[in-house]
DNA sequence: CGTAATCTTGAGTCCAATCAACCAATGTGG
DNA sequence: CCACATTGGTTGATTGGACTCAAGATTACG
């Protein structure tokens, strides 16, 4: 399993050889992009098909008085839908995070494949409904809940994205995002965010220096932020 | 356009008369249900696929503290997603907020639809993108906009939405949702919902009695409450 | 017509925002 | 190699918007 693409798609369904070389097509041609690059921006027709090899992105909008709100994020492995087959312009823009490597799929391309290969059609629909399941855990998790259980529960759910593409080394993950980011991600101010963090450590719930992030009993951390992984939907195909 | 489901997706594909057969079939055994009847819940395995015809529902989290979030609002017209041909468990519920019409589509039926018929599949693919738009943009809501931007943004997408099935009669919508009902779809309280559509009321923002809404000027509650409708998606197949 | 649900209004409280420093780390150019 | 700028992290004091609690008015409904 040499990309990450693969790996998430063959988490769902059996990919055959036919299948892997075209997804291997598809990301041959990745090319490395620094952090602050803008994969699609908001008003504008996406004309790729974007699927993050390095690195992480995140989905954003940018709201009248100047807030930003991160609205998704991507992790390696990850795509960005395909909003630019069938849509006019973007509703939000992308943005790189840190510095990665990003296949860039005319959209032309992967809308031929999903024509004929229903497998892959498959397994892209799976990654956008799981994009939406995230998109409303966060609406849970933003909505009625405080501080405390916020952070926890992002923690949480990047701790398990992350793992499943093996980016957690010996307990730890090396997280990109900084206070800032994680406060547009949870709508918080960074202040209030390096409080909760703050605590949380002082409280055994993480442990973190600099970006090294290590969450010491995540069970503990999922029932105090009410985290239950069910929609991250991890595994689908072995839990059949 | 007999039923709402076909005007939805007439809306973005050109659906020819074998389309409009097997959309015809979909929604032949419509039945009736009441107010509060659960089109899926949490935690189970979805094996329909649900097509409202009439009355509204929702789709909501319950929180660890008992609370209620609502994630999402379905009109007529709008469906469910496939979340059963492809998952084991549903992340959500769906419940009906007023008595309606339902049709209730096994999950085997839809797929052999989307396998043969690309329109259909892409018609609705097209359907779970704008739903997916939909969260982003309630993210972007809920996070860094106060109530009174909340609220009218809320009220500008519903009647944006309504207007496009019909809903809304001699610049009349009649509003199914209690304040309680908007409150957990806001993340606020009812009190201060209240509190806000009464103000919002006063500076002749909107104008309500019982039910029965009416936005006086649209344009002005939009730039107040940052609105832009981009995200969905109306009319996509003319804005080509 | 009576009971329950929803709406309305008020008073007090609290969580997170804001404002304002200061420190640490990183990076840049002279 | 070091002044300097920039970004990110940390902490304190104050403010404010939304929540909570509570009670009464109105509406919906069997």
């Amino acid at each position: 399993m040499d990309n990450p693409l693969m790996a998430k798609l063959s988490g769902f369904v059996e990919l055959d050889s036919d299948d892997h070389s075209l997804l291997d097509c598809w990301c041959a041609d990745a090319v490395a992009v620094p952090a602050g690059r803008h994969l699609a921006r908001e008003g504008e027709k996406p004309t790729n098909f974007c699927i993050v090899l390095e690195g992480w992105a995140c989905r954003y909008k940018l709201l009248a008085d100047g807030t930003r709100q991160i609205v998704g994020l991507m992790l390696p492995g990850d795509t960005c839908d395909l909003h630019g087959s069938v849509l006019r312009r973007a509703d939000h823009s992308i943005v790189m995070l840190t510095a990665g490597r990003v296949a860039f799929v005319p959209t032309t391309i992967v809308e031929q494949a999903t024509e004929q290969r229903a497998r892959i059609m498959r397994a892209l629909w799976w990654c956008m409904l799981t994009d939406a399941s995230i998109a409303r855990a966060w609406l849970a998790n933003g909505g009625r809940r405080q501080a405390r259980a916020r952070v926890g529960h992002l923690l949480c759910e990047l701790w398990v994205r992350a793992s499943e593409v093996g980016l957690t080394s010996s307990g730890q993950l090396t997280m990109p995002l900084s206070q800032i980011d994680l406060a547009d991600a949870l709508a918080l101010t960074s202040v209030h965010v390096n409080r909760t963090l703050r605590r949380m450590q002082e409280d055994g719930l993480v442990r973190y220096d600099r970006r090294e992030f290590t969450i010491p009993d995540l069970n503990r951390l999922a029932a105090e932020a009410g985290f239950d992984p069910i929609y991250l939907r991890s595994g689908a195909k072995r839990g059949r």
